[in-house]
DNA sequence: ATTCTTTTGTAACAATTGTTACTAAACCTC
DNA sequence: GAGGTTTAGTAACAATTGTTACAAAAGAAT
């Protein structure tokens, strides 16, 4: 039931006795809910450390026009929205929906601290895990305000080449989800595309682009 | 030394003779700086949390041309970059200067995880602080995504007259700054300004602002 | 009050991005 | 492999935003 926690964040370094042992000393429950099931509304407070344990969830936001937004997939065995669990307005920031059938492990609020404080294993690996929220978050504030389009493509594919020998970049999602994570409109992503290719930055066929230029793309990040 | 801790978010909640009594249980120290003196290096490792006791400190970037961009003060008793203690990345993500004599309290990460563990408050008050951040960072996202320029200013508005009787804004920010936290050009702001008086919005005269119609404004946020 | 500095208002123009619409290609399902 | 569905390529045009430049106004310093 409670295997796959050694691979949760909020769990790593600890053996599944120590975790079973330690969660038998607090309040939790789990409970199960089916595909497509709403599983917490936006604006409802989070009272408790939600983890999936098994399938997965998604975070969706409701548009203006009432159109549906998917934010985020969270997979088994990540924790729910673990920055919005403490702070002043901790209530949930989107809708969360089934994605599968799913398991969710629930330990409420003053259980998890008091997890927190039997446990430093666990106390670093939350502070851990919203710190990196925050500075993720952090970097995609720079990365939204300060750069063009042609800038943030640079950027991206800069990023995903880091540490790779190849020179090839394979887009993992559809442009339409690239442009909406850029915040930008779909033709405008592909336009940009071709113009760097063009100018010879890229050579873009489908979701496989071979950078040309390193030096000059990223000339690009200003 | 410490009176003014009990103001700072990471003490709330305790009286100045705990804090003490807290503090003398771990190391610390206290670092002196002059006037404009650097405190730490963007990219430095953070190794200990930071707290601004006396005076203020700045964030600042340095641009790709080499003119440094002012991010945030933090005045005491405010704690510096509670966010990148911990975390994968947990390097300062700015320069910190000094804005005028400082006196800074320093706690070492591992002392600093101990203060957590003993005391409960600091433990809440420090993920409250974290979390908050990281809300706010999600908040701004929003903010920066999906929105025009009319719709920032129609959302900066009406958040400033949240919970308040009057329908006049006075802007706290030079057009200069509040264009930069837009991440838009300063004569764009000013445009759109001008653009949303003359279509009856608002009624705009230097940082005096008053909202006509609080409606046709939240139809911008779209 | 005079000068200096910063902020604000504004205009002309350039550049970028969004919108809409349509076609082609790729992918899936039966 | 035929048909449906999603994704990608592209073009014409509209709208928004940025850039540069300069003048007016406001504020600060002497």
């Amino acid at each position: 039931m409670f295997e796959k926690l050694i691979f949760c964040p909020l769990f790593v370094g600890l053996d599944n006795e120590t975790i079973i042992h330690l969660l038998n000393q607090v309040q939790h429950q789990i409970l199960q809910y089916k595909k497509d099931q709403l599983i917490a509304y936006s604006g409802d407070e989070v009272e408790s450390q939600m983890i999936v344990l098994k399938g997965s969830v998604k975070g969706e936001m409701v548009d203006f026009t009432g159109k549906t937004i998917k934010i985020e997939d969270i997979a088994s065995p990540r924790p729910l929205a673990p920055a919005f669990l403490f702070g002043n307005r901790n209530s949930f920031p989107v809708n969360i929906v089934a994605n599968s059938d799913v398991e969710i492990l629930v330990i409420p609020k003053p259980s998890f601290l008091q997890l927190m404080q039997i446990n430093e294993t666990i106390l670093e690996n939350f502070l851990i895990l919203i710190s990196n929220r925050a500075q993720f978050l952090s970097n995609k504030i720079r990365f939204l305000s300060f750069q063009t389009i042609k800038g943030k493509i640079a950027h991206y594919l800069l990023e995903s080449l880091k540490n790779k020998e190849t020179d090839v970049v394979i887009l993992d999602k559809s442009q339409n989800e690239l442009a909406e994570s850029f915040g930008v409109a779909r033709p405008s992503l592909g336009r940009a595309l071709r113009e760097m290719d063009h100018e010879g930055y890229i050579e873009a066929k489908g979701k496989q682009i071979r950078i040309l230029d390193k030096r000059k793309l990223s000339e690009l990040l200003k």
